[in-house]
DNA sequence: CAACTATATGCGTATATGCGAATATGCAGA
DNA sequence: TCTGCATATTCGCATATACGCATATAGTTG
């Protein structure tokens, strides 16, 4: 149960697969146009591709000689979006701390 | 970008982080509590709980001789909670396709 | 069938990651 | 300060995974 959801995060853990996703949330893609649109190998775009689709976070269709792939599920962008928030709420928090802990020291651009 | 990202979804990517997360879900505890909990090898937790706090995933602190870890944003199950349903969704939808296209089939328990 | 295009795959290598065993570190009490 | 408990870290090994390169496969067109 928790090897299943452990494995789908898995998928999403690579940045290039995130781009990759990114890529086709506007539209279904065959893999050329991810290779143009990411200027990465075909063999990597394919793989990649490949690992999406096995963990089930899109489909694809075969299209004359072409292989075109989709978003299985929007979902997918909430779960970005929630851990993108969830990263920028901390990194503003830690630079809070920062800032007090620094407190007495003259702002940033005021002379020494 | 892409990279911190999917930095966070690795850290979810580990079937034993996401059962210590299960454990820290209902209270806050210390790394033999998880131990306990868990069955698993103190050095394994304390690895895990490193990690996911790498990750701003738990947050902790020290009381004493031990470490409190706790889920520092309730947001994860949320994220669990999705990537859960959706799995549920496509096994159904598997299921579904197979049971088409053994459609002329007997029913399972029907003699041969 | 041959040639071309689009995708997928095999292989070798570099690196990351998980785990167990042993050990180091940090903290409290006698 | 010495002892003991809780936690963290190091080491060695096994495995997983990403990438580049070369090549195989599938499908279309001549």
């Amino acid at each position: 149960m928790a090897e299943t959801v452990a494995r789908r995060f898995r998928a999403l853990g690579e940045p290039q697969r995130l781009r990759i996703l990114q890529v086709l949330e506007a539209s279904p893609r065959n893999v050329n146009e991810v290779v143009r649109a990411l200027g990465a190998s075909q063999p990597n775009v394919s793989r990649h591709l490949q690992a999406l689709f096995e963990a089930g976070l899109v489909s694809r269709r075969r299209a004359g000689t072409s292989t075109v792939y989709s978003i299985s599920d929007s979902m997918v962008f909430k779960l970005c979006g929630l851990v993108c928030e969830g990263a920028i709420k901390q990194a503003r928090s830690r630079l809070e701390e920062l800032e007090v802990a620094g407190g007495g020291l003259p702002p940033r651009g005021s002379k020494r």
